[in-house]
DNA sequence: TTTATTTTTGAATGAACGTTCAAAATGTTA
DNA sequence: TAACATTTTGAACGTTCATTCAAAAATAAA
């Protein structure tokens, strides 16, 4: 008996690539092309591997999401309490937003992109986002009161998203941190 | 001297409805067949009048951005203050949320889609809503100081932006009022 | 070295894309 | 009615799109 020929390529490498690129053009604006470039494969390999562009994007994109949720999570856990943990994350993001290649989140971009046009993808993306406010919820749920944590998260989420798309503008607050504070005072600390 | 066959379409309606397509699939999303069954023309009416899918486009962005502006006077004039008239753009927004079709806002979504294709796009947009955040200041002009109006702008974009995207998820907070006055308490009235 | 199995290759495919333009139709003026 | 400027028509164009698959290469066990 017999074994096969060994991949000449990381399956996890290719999805990073095949992330960043998807996440800068978007999912139509993204030709096979251009992710042919970007991954270094030839047609038929990322084919048998992805079997479409679709499967292709759909595995990238729970990659990414799945990234996310630890991301946050160890940023939590590396501060000195919750509440710097989250103070920390919503500076980086406006911290990313300086950045010449800056593309946002690739989850609200797909989810604007892609709710006309398919259903499912709407559906896969909000379950994405229930379970990244679940996550901050369940955070805050250490220092708050069950009621007063699930309404934070819904105001941290909204607020992430506004940086999100608020952050494509040229012009930053002057005062980051006091911009934050002064819509979500509660992450005062000390 | 003769003069020419008239025009069988309305610039205006044909306008809209490219607008109303394009808002909905996304620039790339969108086919020229699509525009075509849209708007009804032919294929060579619709590039005798707006040159190419890219010139129709942009017509129809800046329409939009345009009535935006027009829609968030005429509510603000209409309330019995401009605060109420602000509470009730954002309360409309949310109300448009609960639409079958929603599809959030033309001009975020074109933010989104396309600033890694055409930089020039990037920079109209971000012009767009360097106008409206000048227009929403202009209104709070009238009852606060010039720095707290800029600073309750900034604020009020960021939070549009957000309700903006945090609406395509299907649970909306219970009291949608006590939502957005905890976010922006300024915002309440008597 | 031969055999078995898997992976890679990359030219080729048909469909869909945005766009063009010569010819026909339209409507007004002379 | 004839002359005309303008608009509409829609088949056809070349390009790019996502995808396929028969053949070649690669690997390791027999």
């Amino acid at each position: 008996m017999s074994v096969m020929a060994i991949k000449k390529f990381d399956v996890d490498v290719v999805l990073e690539q095949a992330i960043n690129t998807f996440w800068q053009y978007g999912y139509h604006g993204t030709s096979m092309q251009q992710l042919l470039q970007a991954t270094g494969l030839r047609p038929g390999s990322l084919y048998r591997e992805f079997e479409s562009k679709e499967g292709l994007y759909l595995l990238a994109l729970s990659r990414y999401a799945a990234d996310t949720i630890t991301t946050v999570n160890t940023r939590i856990q590396g501060s000195s309490s919750v509440l710097d943990g989250i103070k920390s994350i919503l500076l980086d993001l406006f911290e990313e937003a300086k950045a010449k290649d800056y593309c946002g989140c690739f989850l609200v971009k797909t989810q604007l992109e892609l709710s006309a046009h398919n259903e499912s993808i709407l559906t896969n993306v909000s379950e994405e986002f229930a379970k990244i406010e679940a996550n901050y919820c369940a955070n805050l749920n250490t220092i708050f009161s069950p009621e007063i944590s699930a309404q934070y998260a819904k105001q941290l989420m909204l607020v992430i998203f506004g940086i999100r798309v608020y952050s494509y503008q040229s012009e930053q607050p002057a005062d980051i941190e006091e911009f934050i504070l002064s819509i979500l005072p509660w992450l005062k600390t000390a």
